[in-house]
RNA sequence: GGGGGAAUGUCCCGAGCGGCAAAGGGGGCGGACUGUAAAUCCGCUGGCUAUGCCUUCGUAGGUUCGAGUCCUACUUCCCCCA
């Protein structure tokens, strides 16, 4: 597969950045995508209120898509969500609640604005929900339509189930479904819209393959599959977790700020690999990025947030995010576009501890984390190592533009603001 | 159907003679060193109105001054026999 060279607008950009994994047939697909003729479909399980970094490399599988002429769909499994993909889990998922998947579904949408544009034509991106299809499934004529072409002896020899029957941890048959469900959407989506390519990630390669081959048994045109590797970081860790929690993509659950932190600080060794993943900075930019050293990485570090950050939250967003960062950590001021945790003024006024500031302002989870916290120094009143527990904020102490800064650690900061 | 074993700190794994807020890891957080990096070293890793009080070892009872530890029943999981 590596000395495979595409000529293909798509896949050369998905080869040249590191997307691909695994592809069910390279040349086929490129001739596809050199037409223009690729409709490329991506799932996403509705199982969180937003989708993660974790879930960037799709987003970007779709987005390079639309840009070299193709059309992206973004599927929302609000079907499929109802049954729990066992892939990769050696336990049950919990069963989520229609209302839960509807709400997780609608939060989800929210990040793809940003990346695909949509409409009706051409290469104007889709998105649809498999619930419109799997919903009105109905059980008798499933099996004979669909479930004639499974083998169970194939089902069980799947990894997803494999794993589960070896560790004899149970998997009910709910679950030993969704395999079924995730293949007969391919097909749907080909009948539909002239879908022929499903992405995923490297894990998905065996749900996916079973569409293509019940593609195959339906009589659908020939169906294609690529896989892109699983990202984790240089030193092993899975990507996505910060001190702060998962890395979500909606603004409401992870600020703009947040988010271009989290791309700032990224190990020296994953920086090349992230710009070509995650940012459309041209790749001679990146290479000459990728080339500095030492302290000099920070530059690309910037620049990967800079990119990164205006993909999906805009130019202004970034901007703010970038000149926050800068006067926190390269001024040492306290900018007022940090996260900012407002207070009752009439609270302040009567002064208000420490230890339970902290937990207000989400830095420490109880007033017991604040003292070990304290103890450490790792916590600081504007910009001021805490000593002492039973210390008092009071309005005086709101000295960077009407609000006080509080910080746990060298890098996590939150203003908090009185209000009337 | 019969016999044996197991469930531990709500992140995970895991030790635990009747005196236990409970060993040890991993992970996470903080500190030092740096470049907002990695590696390394050090500290912390139930809650609170805090020299005390409260809640934690599958669930519910019991024995005991005192139970994660002993007894009984139940739930779930594993192993062996049929």
């Amino acid at each position: 597969m590596s000395s495979f060279t595409p000529k293909s607008d798509f896949l050369q950009v998905m080869t040249e950045r590191g997307f691909i994994h695994q592809c069910s047939d390279l040349a086929g697909l490129d001739a596809l995508a050199s037409g223009g003729k690729l409709v490329g479909y991506i799932g996403f399980d509705c199982t969180a209120p937003s989708l993660h970094v974790g879930s960037m490399v799709q987003i970007m599988c779709l987005h390079w898509l639309q840009q070299t002429g193709n059309r992206p769909i973004a599927l929302m499994g609000g079907g499929t969500t109802r049954v729990g993909d066992p892939t990769g889990r050696d336990e049950s998922r919990k069963i989520l609640t229609l209302e839960d998947i509807e709400r997780n579904k609608n939060g989800i949408k929210q990040a793809f604005s940003r990346f695909l544009t949509f409409g009706d034509t051409g290469t104007d991106a889709l998105m649809t929900d498999n619930a419109e299809w799997l919903t009105k499934l109905n059980w008798i004529e499933m099996l004979r339509d669909i479930g004639k072409h499974f083998s169970v002896n194939r089902m069980l020899a799947m990894d997803s189930v494999k794993l589960r029957l070896e560790r004899e941890h149970e998997m009910s048959f709910i679950e030993f479904n969704y395999m079924i469900l995730q293949a007969y959407d391919y097909v749907v989506l080909s009948q539909r819209y002239g879908c022929n390519l499903q992405m995923g990630g490297s894990d998905q390669w065996g749900n996916i393959v079973n569409g293509l081959d019940l593609g195959r048994r339906m009589g659908t045109p020939q169906l294609y599959a690529l896989t892109t590797p699983l990202i984790t970081l240089a030193s092993g860790a899975k990507m996505g977790k910060t001190a702060s929690g998962a890395v979500w993509l909606n603004p409401d659950m992870k600020s703009p700020y947040e988010y271009w932190q989290f791309w700032r600080n990224t190990e020296d060794a994953d920086v090349a690999r992230f710009l070509k993943l995650f940012t459309t900075l041209p790749m001679s930019e990146i290479e000459r990025l990728a080339a500095l050293q030492g302290a000099e990485i920070n530059e690309a570090k910037k620049a990967l947030a800079d990119a990164a950050t205006t993909l999906l939250h805009g130019p202004a967003a970034a901007r703010v995010a970038a000149e926050t960062a800068r006067k926190t950590f390269e001024d040492g001021i306290a900018a007022d576009t940090l996260p900012t945790v407002t207070v009752a003024g009439a609270d302040l006024m009567a002064g208000l501890g420490v230890l339970n500031a902290f937990v207000t302002a989400g830095l420490t989870a109880s007033t017991g984390e604040a003292r070990r916290q304290i103890k450490g120094g790792g916590l600081r009143v504007n910009g001021i190592v805490l000593t002492n527990e039973h210390a008092m904020l009071t309005p005086a102490d709101a000295i960077n533009e009407g609000a006080i800064k509080l910080s746990m650690g060298k890098k996590r900061h939150i203003l908090l603001r009185p209000v009337d």
